[in-house]
DNA sequence: CTGACTTTGTGCGCGCGTTCACAAGTGCGT
DNA sequence: ACGCACTTGTGAACGCGCGCACAAAGTCAG
């Protein structure tokens, strides 16, 4: 369960239950967003095809992410737009409208918390969080920034947090929001967090990301040079 | 080739040379920055135990990992940290100091141009655009933005591409940055893009982590509620 | 020079995820 | 009522990546 990285399955101990693999989920999102869409342009019903082209993968892929969750498609028809809509918000849990408490906000945090996407189906920014007294009290997409002294009080029935602190602050910060009872993070700052095994933690680093790429630019370039040699 | 998720392969037909499996790359990153930090420590050597601890993985396969690049530890000793990070910064082609092209000064533009990350090691972001006229000539991290339609003159040279921008617009400016020349794309904006295949794009989707972080509480607060029945 | 200790490099088995290909189910036209 | 066209759901094969466990290789003390 800890550590969990942006890509792998992570798992302890206890998990069964109904199994569905952690790829499946790390897909869900995307075709939820595909849905709407597609419910805004008026659309019923869709086929795997479709939905597989919309959302960018394979459609026997798509079907078996599906049936992961259940089978509600029809036959020679397809599925059901709202239908489906319905289930995998259910299946991400987002029907139970968690919230959110977003610590750090410089300018990666204040992106975080006008990003539409966040609070666009099921999940919202409850509380923002600075160690900066300049910043408290400032007014930020509708909410007002509280000093990180206040973090018990604030995380008070949220179980998710959010790390947009710089690097040397983040496990600080990152024990702190443990402590108050967070069983999930999602953490920004470009260090390795360690967390008890009981909290989920997972990592979105900006920099590996572009660095992935140079790899495959300089991969490209040497085979470049290689073939022109 | 195309459409790379921010975990998978990607592979169409050429690749393989030296073969170095996507999961290795993905994490030499983060070797990287742990070298770095144990280096401004003054350290001169560590061991494959160590260095996996701070990295957060398995010491077998921080070794594993290492050997695809060639064998550079000393067996009963450990890895010269200083050799490590040149072979790594090489492999990942840090040494060529690719330059990069932003497009989208919003909040996240804002950020990702100020990440010290992003410079901390061989990259640097090259230049900076938006659509927006009232953000052009703007002053950020000691550059000029620059208006999108300057875009093919400002790429010149530039084969690294990051988006930025609302979805509306992302595939429109991906589609000017691939006519421009550029082979690599990291995109931010919430929405699948299509690139030929010779480009390669990856990914990164703050509001689908954020789902995956919503289905584990879900999951686990189903758990605890059936534990309670 | 020898022997004990440390640490690397890797062969092997296992499990997950992807993909193909097809059987089974559904609606529609005749 | 019947068959045809369409689409789902899944069995099976394949490949990748992970981690264990060990042999090879090097260091250091005496």
């Amino acid at each position: 369960m800890s550590t969990a990285d942006a890509s792998g399955p992570s798992e302890g101990a206890a998990a069964p239950r109904r199994g569905v693999p952690e790829a499946t989920v790390a897909r869900l999102p995307v075709y939820l967003r595909a849905l709407h869409a597609l419910a805004d342009g008026g659309r019923t019903t869709v086929s795997s095809e479709e939905l597989a082209e919309e959302a960018g993968v394979n459609s026997a892929k798509l079907r078996k992410d599906l049936s992961h969750l259940g089978s509600y498609g029809t036959r020679g028809v397809g599925y059901d737009v709202s239908h489906l809509v319905g289930e995998i918000s259910r299946e991400l849990g987002l029907s139970r409208h968690f919230s959110v408490v977003l610590v750090g906000v410089g300018n990666l945090g204040r992106a975080l918390a006008g990003y539409g996407g966040f609070a666009t189906r099921g999940l919202a920014i409850g509380a923002l969080l600075d160690a900066d007294r300049e910043r408290v009290g400032e007014q930020i997409a509708g909410l007002t920034v509280r000093h990180i002294d206040d973090l018990p009080d604030v995380v008070t029935g949220i179980s998710i947090g959010v790390i947009a602190t710089p690097a040397a602050e983040a496990q600080q910060v990152c024990d702190l929001l443990v402590a108050a009872g967070v069983t999930s993070i999602l953490n920004f700052a470009p260090t390795v967090l360690s967390v008890p095994g009981h909290v989920d933690l997972r990592k979105v680093d900006l920099s590996i990301e572009l660095q992935i790429l140079s790899f495959h630019e300089h991969r490209k370039a040497a085979l470049a040079e290689g073939l022109l040699a």
